[in-house]
DNA sequence: ATGACGATTTACT
DNA sequence: GTAAATCGTCATA
């Protein structure tokens, strides 16, 4: 069932975790249904976490529709190349928002790969595991650029929620840990806001527990 | 107008 | 492990 706005009127934390299980679904021109698992979400705080676009507040062009009714894209380009897909939370004019990180692809797979080998090499066959195991390769897979910042998930034909279904994955199935890409330099960056669900092999990074260090998972390597 | 820098991915030593 | 790719965004002037 899609999802609702009621289902994103969360703080950022509670809606990352919400998500985990939950399916994303991209309706392309056409109609062709892509499809996957939510599998790793990161939850963004707002004007206080250093590490947000919102930190101190910042409302430009970019990240206005952090401010906009939960249940709002906001897609961004970064690194000059790659696109990211946030799911906002939260309420009108708190800028929260959750990274979606991974999927488990469950529809329109060689859809996802075409999209995912376009413009390269002929390298060899991405595995299922690779094609949608971090948030830019998610954009790829999916053809989600900055066309759909901004628009409404409640609503809009192409690109929706799927609540978690049969139901919310068990807490005791979630792995917390930090955030990826944004460095060691305070408590916010340090901070447990980053949810996956263990052992799933589609995730984009894993932690030792050991050392702390982020490697591939498992499953995704060879 | 200019310059520094990414909520990343990939390939290569 | 390290580095390159590549350009929109934002702060500074």
């Amino acid at each position: 069932m899609r999802a609702r706005r009621s289902f994103f009127s969360a703080d950022s934390p509670a809606l990352a975790q919400r998500l985990l299980g939950a399916t994303l679904v991209r309706v392309l021109e056409g109609g062709a249904r892509l499809a996957g698992t939510i599998v790793e979400t990161e939850a963004y705080l707002g004007p206080d976490d250093t590490c947000a676009h919102s930190h101190k507040g910042r409302r430009t062009a970019r990240t206005e529709p952090m401010f906009a009714r939960p249940g709002t894209a906001y897609v961004y380009f970064t690194y000059g190349m790659h696109h990211c897909f946030n799911v906002v939370a939260g309420e009108v004019d708190q800028p929260v928002a959750v990274l979606i990180r991974a999927l488990e692809p469950t529809e329109g797979l060689d859809r996802m790969h075409a999209h995912r080998a376009s413009g390269k090499r002929p390298a060899r066959p991405l595995r299922d595991t690779d094609l949608c195991s971090g948030p830019a390769k998610i954009c790829q897979a999916l053809a989600i650029d900055r066309a759909l910042t901004g628009i409404d998930l409640t609503t809009d034909p192409r690109l929706f929620v799927e609540s978690p279904h049969p139901g919310p994955i068990d807490p005791v199935n979630l792995v917390n840990d930090a955030r990826i890409g944004v460095g060691d330099a305070d408590d916010w960056a340090r901070a447990p806001l980053r949810w996956h669900i263990a052992g799933n092999p589609n995730v984009s990074l894993v932690r030792t527990p050991s050392c702390g260090a982020t490697k591939r998972p498992r499953a995704n390597r060879e």
